[in-house]
DNA sequence: ATTTTTATCGTGTGCGCACACGAAATCAAT
DNA sequence: ATTGATTTCGTGTGCGCACACGATAAAAAT
């Protein structure tokens, strides 16, 4: 590896005028930085970068802003973990990550938890745009303050942001129709379970029933789909009453599709029922469904590996500020197909970065 | 993030005399060496990292051993490509990586390639330990010369090495059993081709027919497995002949199994042939495999994430000869299962690392 | 011709750490 | 008490780079 002192030899230069031409710096006559770039080209000259970030003394702050999490909704959990891997990565490199985190039934806390996180002056944001209309006056601000933010897992559009880091939720619905598809015979029929559609994750969920949708009426198979829409999950009465009535009317229904993270829930709630289990899909790797799927009563978890988009939106958002390298506009996590047999021990977190 | 300087302050001593203390150097007398380390432990210092790899002088060079990979046999591409990943991000920590490949089929050429291997004095090997009886050999030199070496790929035992990088091939091939069996009804027959034991990769491939077979046991399936070897799988005539003949007669035959990367053949082999096309499940993202698989012509693809394997095994060496912390002895990827709807575009070399 | 401005370039310092070298202090041997 | 051996510690340098500062040379203005 070539180092800048080598190159400034070789040009007959210092390495201070070596660090101009290399820097895009003004101070260099025209004549002698094409001879250092025509240098700099043969030997292939890579900036150190552990030299670098030791040398950079300018600091930057990340801002993160996403829901939180309980024993109720575990989702966020994942990719909070990936995020606080990244910051002990970043840290080094002069990167300071800080997190805040609202209530996803709240749009109130969504501006509160904001206010606070503009105290910290970042230079850069991430956030879950969980409420489209106050997104739009988060991001105005930013813009104003000519703050870089990415999205995290809500693809909202017309915003500017820098990129999105997230999955496709039509095709991961357009494959939970496959895997369906595969399950079932060619006259047994569907039920779609979705949440009433409330404030948040609206985009991701509704995106994912029209994959779903899409796949059926592309092949040009008419199983039958239910649907079905259910306020509160956890309303074992009301829920029971309605899902029970209707499984044992439609006797045909082969196949459970939950287009969130509350499959296990079903599973639960059907596991008394007489008959055979209908095939169950649903989404996310949480500690509840993970159990529900080793106990059989999950046939599919469609996983989005929350973890490394939790990680890879702040590692992105570094790199673009250290490094000026803008990411790609999309950074879109493989979709997952998870059973009881490739289930991973232990939580995912391949760690994604040396050391 | 405090420094050594800082900590050499509040101790009242040098910072070279933290130094000694922090990497358990002697030459510091018990009492101020607690002291030391009393105030290191209340501050929770931590090394940078960054400027630590830029004053270690010392260099390290990892010496790996691969297959080569051509047209016919690509599998071996992608590690290469993750191992080249690595290399990128490990040089600027003083680790150098040189790959050394050899004829999958000539245990001569690997014995010979290692030789070479040897010359350039590493102080860490990365193989693949292909062939039994010469891994022997290699390994007995390599403890003798006291080298520490990581197996990537194929799981042999008994051999001292550091760890092994891979998948669980047992598992694996149990979950294509899984997927097997959701395609077909009760009655119908499977099909096992898998190429003729020869001399390399015989461990992945027959504990992925092992853990197939366990699978349908353990359910107590029965479904009639019949099992067919092919010498070479692009001897066209002596295969079609083979397999059709075997396809008329079982009728029921509607799934097919193969144990290794070349399911693509198969497809090819089989589309002319009247009556439905059987489900297929094969091994590995090739480029031959994604296409039979976006044609339809290969139902599931099992994946062991490859790239990140080779990634793994340079980064987890470097890790252990810069800073001493032994990898864990199993780094297992997870099985990934692909089909024609979430096939990754693109290569699917998820950069691991930050930047 | 002299001063002022501007373009062009070299020098020096520090980031946090590893490590070689040597100084001081302590101890042991005579 | 003197010398020598040994333990204990401080100092200095460099890793490769960024960047501030200042020096020199060239151009422009007087």
């Amino acid at each position: 590896m070539i180092t800048i002192k080598e190159i400034a030899k070789l040009a007959n230069v210092s390495p201070g005028t070596v660090d101009r031409v290399i820097h895009n710096r003004k101070g260099v006559s025209e004549k002698t930085a094409q001879r250092i770039r025509q240098i700099l080209k043969e030997h292939d000259f890579k900036v150190n970068r552990i030299a670098q970030s030791l040398a950079m003394k300018k600091k930057y702050t990340i801002a993160v802003l996403l829901p939180n999490h309980d024993e109720e909704n575990q989702f966020w959990k994942n990719p909070l973990e990936g995020i606080q891997k990244a910051k002990e990565e970043v840290m080094s490199f002069g990167v300071d990550v800080k997190t805040f985190s609202f209530d996803q039934k709240s749009p109130k806390s969504y501006v509160a938890s904001f206010e606070l996180l503009l105290k910290t002056n970042p230079q850069g944001v991430v956030l879950v745009p969980t409420f489209k209309k106050e997104t739009k006056e988060l991001t105005k601000v930013l813009l104003k303050k000519e703050i870089p933010f990415i999205f995290l897992n809500i693809a909202l559009t017309g915003h500017e942001n820098l990129c999105f880091v997230g999955q496709d939720s039509f095709k991961s619905g357009y494959l939970a129709a496959k895997l369906m598809q595969l399950c079932l015979n060619e006259n047994d029929h569907i039920l779609t379970v979705h949440s009433r559609p409330n404030l948040s994750n609206v985009n991701n969920i509704s995106q994912r029933i029209e994959g779903f949708d899409h796949y059926f009426k592309e092949q040009k198979l008419n199983n039958t789909n239910h649907k079905i829409e259910v306020e509160d999950f956890w309303d074992a009465e009301k829920f029971t009453e309605k899902i029970a009535s209707l499984l044992q009317k439609q006797t045909k229904i082969k196949g459970i599709f939950v287009p969130n993270s509350r499959a296990h829930i079903i599973a639960k709630h059907i596991e008394g029922m007489r008959g055979r289990i209908p095939y169950l899909i649903g989404f996310d790797i949480t500690d509840h469904n993970s159990r529900a799927l080793i106990d059989g009563k999950i046939t599919f978890l469609i996983s989005q590996k929350p973890f490394q988009q939790g990680y890879r939106s702040v590692s992105s958002l570094s790199k673009f500020l250290l490094y000026k390298t803008p990411p790609q506009s999309e950074i879109l996590s493989p979709i997952e197909i998870i059973t009881k047999e490739n289930l991973p021990n232990g939580q995912q977190k391949e760690y994604a970065i040396f050391p």
